[in-house]
DNA sequence: CGTCCAGGTCTAC
DNA sequence: GGTAGACCTGGACGC
């Protein structure tokens, strides 16, 4: 089954899909995968009703993105699940266009208002959380072992779903993660000392001791940025980078990340041998609730190529 | 082969 | 409140 959505904002502003798809490096990790080739975006999303689903996402007729829901045929039902998933994990719901306004008064980064911005999502704010502490310390081949260790033996199948491998698989549920046992994580996912924190967070969370999804929900008004961040970080394994890299994936983007790739990379760019933490965050200070947003557009530009000109 | 360290965090001073 | 050391893993380096 095929649907398509617009790709405008919800405040008229454009939006950039293949910019969405390589955001950000979760993109790569299971249940989702980018094909630079062929140019789209798979993702297995679970389903409140139903199981799991595998989604081919790719632009389709011009001003339009196309949804191709796999498998075998949905009902009406499951379509609409789907969609709604769907527009979640690309955050077409959310208004950017305060956010182009200021960057379009910043020349190095007024590029971003061709529908930049848009950085894709998790469906659960439990699923940003672990892949958070799973790219900690470690190289990004081991952030890769863990998550595609923790879908292809917990996360549920979708209908026709290749045997063995991640393919096919949503994220694991926290109830799924919990009864792994700790030698799970140790011997399969070699998660190394982070298996202990995983396993607390995914207990935590299935016993309801923990709500992380009404941290998604809520707005600033009701959970302020400090407040969110010092939840996050009240969790094991969750330190100040894990959660403003969590807190970016929540929409909330006021806090910088900063780490042993940002910094360089940021200086890098800038032309400098080091710059110091205070000096990027006055640089975004002007981007007020956006500055992270804007720091992690201002490192990422040439993830995309610029268009040939005309 | 040992050492370092990668998109850090926790504990103990 | 600020700062060393330890911590799993595995790939990259220097010797």
């Amino acid at each position: 089954m095929r649907l398509d959505f617009p790709l405008v904002g919800p405040g008229g502003e454009p939006i950039d899909l293949w910019r969405t798809f390589v955001s950000h490096g979760v993109a790569e990790l299971p249940p989702m995968r980018v094909d630079e080739e062929a140019r789209l975006f798979e993702v297995t999303v679970s389903l409140p009703a139903s199981r799991p689903r595998t989604v081919r996402i790719a632009s389709g007729r011009p001003g339009f993105g196309q949804v191709t829901i796999l498998g075998r045929p949905v009902g009406a039902r499951t379509a609409g699940e789907t969609m709604k998933a769907v527009a979640h994990i690309l955050r077409l719901d959310e208004d950017l266009s305060a956010f182009y306004e200021r960057a379009a008064a910043d020349p190095d980064l007024s590029w971003v208002t061709a529908g930049a911005g848009r950085m894709i999502r998790s469906q659960t704010v439990f699923e940003e959380v672990v892949k958070s502490i799973c790219t900690t310390n470690c190289a990004w081949g081991a952030t890769i072992r863990m998550v595609t260790a923790l879908v292809e033996h917990l996360g549920a199948s979708a209908p026709g779903a290749p045997a063995t491998g991640p393919a096919g698989r949503a994220f694991p549920t926290p109830e799924a993660m919990a009864g792994a046992g700790l030698g799970f994580y140790r011997d399969v996912a070699r998660a190394g000392y982070r298996g202990a924190y995983l396993l607390q967070l995914a207990e935590s969370v299935a016993e309801g001791r923990v709500d992380l999804e009404s941290l998604g929900r809520a707005g600033p008004e009701e959970i302020s940025d400090e407040e969110v961040s010092a939840r996050l970080q009240a969790l094991p394994g969750v330190g100040p980078y894990a959660a403003a890299h969590t807190m970016m994936m929540l929409g909330r983007y006021s806090p910088l990340i900063l780490d042993s790739w940002t910094r360089p990379t940021y200086a890098r760019l800038r032309r400098r041998k080091e710059v110091k933490d205070s000096a990027i965050l006055r640089r975004f200070r002007r981007y007020g609730r956006y500055a992270g947003l804007a720091f992690w557009l201002f490192l990422t530009r040439d993830w995309v190529e610029a268009p040939p000109p005309a």
